[in-house]
DNA sequence: TATTGTTATACTCTATAACTATA
DNA sequence: TATAGTTATAGAGTATAACAATA
């Protein structure tokens, strides 16, 4: 052993290092996720609210915090474009005054198609180097990944 | 076939897709470095500044800007602050007067041990339910998604 | 007293581009 | 004319907490 091995951690940060990666990957997302939003009239915020209305609705805007882990200023501002454009309608709860039911509007409901197509077209682009198999190996892996950070919240 | 087939994209966004997932980590990454680079003295773009520093030094302010695909003018704040913390050092180009040779000082390699062990932990905590092989399994799909990434940036 | 939702305000961050010095 | 680096400043985004209404 010529050299002690102190190879315990990777030395190039940029090349092994997970969270790296992730982070670099999640980034330019950003930037293409806008760019296809921006046709729709959309931003990433109003996109992410209007995603979580359409498969959860009729709920809450706690609700809506909650499950976006977002601050309800956000949740209020993102309804308050979404509400404009007609996407969503805030509608009183009828067990409580205070709260209000969110739901999709028509139109709302109408534009969903595309969103989901943005959706897809942005994993697409991410996994474009992937065969089907390892496509489907990440998707199982990320999810254990987002489970055990969830789970980590809660303890 | 009672229903059409229209499973071209998974119907849950969150559980569904890679990029949801990506960001859902990447997120949650931010603070975890953040809380632990704090006790060093360090902020994100530092801390990516300086790592840049470790890894490629000698090298220029324009350099690093390219190498973390960062604008000039936080490569110059972040100077500023691990200049003023020791950890790195400005000095002139003989080959250039207007350039800056960016290099670690004695104060910057010594603490580069405790950054690679921030970078461990946060690495060791994202993976941390998965087994060696999965994980490395991982560090290879991301690898390969990053280079198409960049790949795509050329042409 | 706690919850739902909204909003004002202050604060931080980012980006643009103007600037100096040099090539 | 282009490059290296710095900085002022404007704009966007973020967070805090104060607020009204209700439970």
């Amino acid at each position: 052993m010529g050299r002690k091995d102190v190879k315990t951690t990777t030395r190039d940060v940029r090349t092994g290092s997970i969270g790296w990666m992730l982070k670099r990957l999640a980034s330019r997302l950003d930037g293409d996720m806008n760019a296809r939003l921006a046709p729709l009239g959309l931003e990433l915020t109003s996109f992410a609210v209007m995603m979580t209305v359409l498969e959860h609705s009729p709920l809450s805007q706690v609700a809506i915090a909650d499950l976006l882990g977002m601050p309800a200023y956000k949740v209020s501002r993102a309804l308050d474009h979404l509400e404009r454009q007609g996407f969503v309608a805030r509608s009183p709860d009828p067990a409580s005054r205070r709260a209000h039911v969110i739901a999709p509007t028509g139109a709302g409901v109408a534009i969903a198609p595309d969103l989901y197509a943005v959706v897809g077209a942005v994993n697409a682009r991410l996994a474009e180097g992937l065969s089907a198999e390892e496509k489907a190996l990440l998707i199982t892996l990320l999810t254990r990944m987002v489970a055990a950070q969830a789970a980590r919240d809660e303890a």
